[in-house]
DNA sequence: GAGTGGTCTAGACCACTTG
DNA sequence: AAGTGGTCTAGACCACTCT
């Protein structure tokens, strides 16, 4: 059958992940069992199995089926939901929130890494890093101060950067993606930071440890620490 | 041509994927410009315009392409990498580590809620919720202290069950996805939270705040503190 | 061995957007 | 008006894995 043919016929793949998502919601296939196989279904929804096999494609990523050759395809019993954090660019973060965002570079220098930032970045400690110390501001309030190391044999490039102008994360972001990373969230006390932070010593704050890496070189180690009263929100 | 007619000549949208992916990175084409449409594209691998389009719609997907209908796919200028926390179901989280996961029902009550509870899920304050507070341990060591209200109008049927041996989360996970919700990482000291986490008053501890929804009812408000020193992590 | 999902093709129409 | 991505179809072969 051939779209605009003139039986109006075609069904979206849309359309049937949707249908499908109410099913499982409804129960109507039992969590834990097996759901019809993409012939069936597109014979029931009268469309392609390809179109089928696209709205079910987009079940099994968002967590809610499991799909395995031969097998077939079933209901996961415990959804395996997740969030997805879209990474914040602090400036968009600062400005999403109708904050004039500011940015102030305190210290740069080159040296010699710290055993932490070493044994992470899996370095030999003799490399020079760029070790770059500033602050993020909301309408003039601190909003987070970042630390942060950035290995220079693996990006020589920002040496001769401006960083009183442009922050080390918006560069990287715009000249060296990266291939993968990891972040972590803890909570410290704020302790030197504070002068910065405008806080208490002993106010706890949020701290977002982020180091990033291009295949097996490591390029940075970040620790940013935001404002006691700041919470990381992420969507479900 | 078709796949298997001797000519081998099948290419695969996953090594157009990559192919293109390296072409980003390497700035053949440069961050903001157009890259060749679909069409061209597939004249150059040899294949299939769905095949491009399926490469392409992946990488548009992970951030790192902007495609839009007539005007064309270009490069973004700063990729929107995201990042993916699979949401711990906590026993999973604490024997992935190798210990010994062990749950505590510490307090069971029905009860009306609070003010921000009941304005962070929208009641009007006259309805029952079920209020819970559990331990999570690893290995006899506190790891985690929830604090939850589950909003009984949407979920009548927990209100009958065994909560000492299945978790809220446990249960809820497997009785009733939500549509949609909030999660918030923020620091706080432990104060009250430290009798049953066993560490200082004044420790900061990493709290998620998370807030499920069934459409436009609310199902449930959870406050997890972990210990001192918990770290929350994500893969990029 | 056989059933199921994964993918590719060639062609077509459609939807959106820019010029 | 026209170019580009978005999607659907019908058919085919393949890869995986369960029995």
């Amino acid at each position: 059958m051939v779209k605009g043919d003139g039986s109006d016929s075609s069904v979206s793949w849309q359309s049937i992940r949707d249908t499908m998502m109410t099913r499982i919601r409804a129960q109507d296939y039992a969590p834990g069992e097996l759901i019809p196989n993409e012939v069936d279904l597109a014979a029931e929804f009268g469309c392609a199995r390809a179109t089928v096999n696209r709205a079910l494609r987009d079940l099994a990523t968002s967590g809610f089926l499991d799909r395995r050759r031969k097998a077939g395809t079933r209901v996961r019993e415990a959804p395996r939901r997740k969030a997805t954090l879209s990474i914040p660019l602090t400036r968009a973060e600062v400005e999403s929130s109708g904050a004039r965002y500011d940015y102030r570079l305190l210290e740069r220098a080159i040296e010699t890494p710290p055993p932490l930032v070493r044994e992470t970045l899996k370095l030999s400690g003799t490399e020079r890093l760029l070790h770059v110390k500033s602050l993020h501001l909301a309408d003039d309030v601190p909003h987070m101060f970042e630390d942060r190391w950035i290995v220079l044999e693996t990006v020589p490039a920002i040496e001769t950067v401006d960083l009183a102008k442009t922050s080390p994360n918006v560069w990287l972001v715009r000249h060296l993606p990266y291939t993968h990373g990891t972040m972590e969230f803890l909570a410290e006390t704020a302790g030197a930071r504070s002068r910065h932070l405008i806080c208490a010593d002993d106010d706890p704050v949020l701290t977002m440890l982020r180091v990033t890496w291009l295949d097996a070189s490591p390029i940075t180690f970040a620790r940013q620490s935001f404002s006691p009263s700041h919470r990381m929100r992420l969507e479900l």
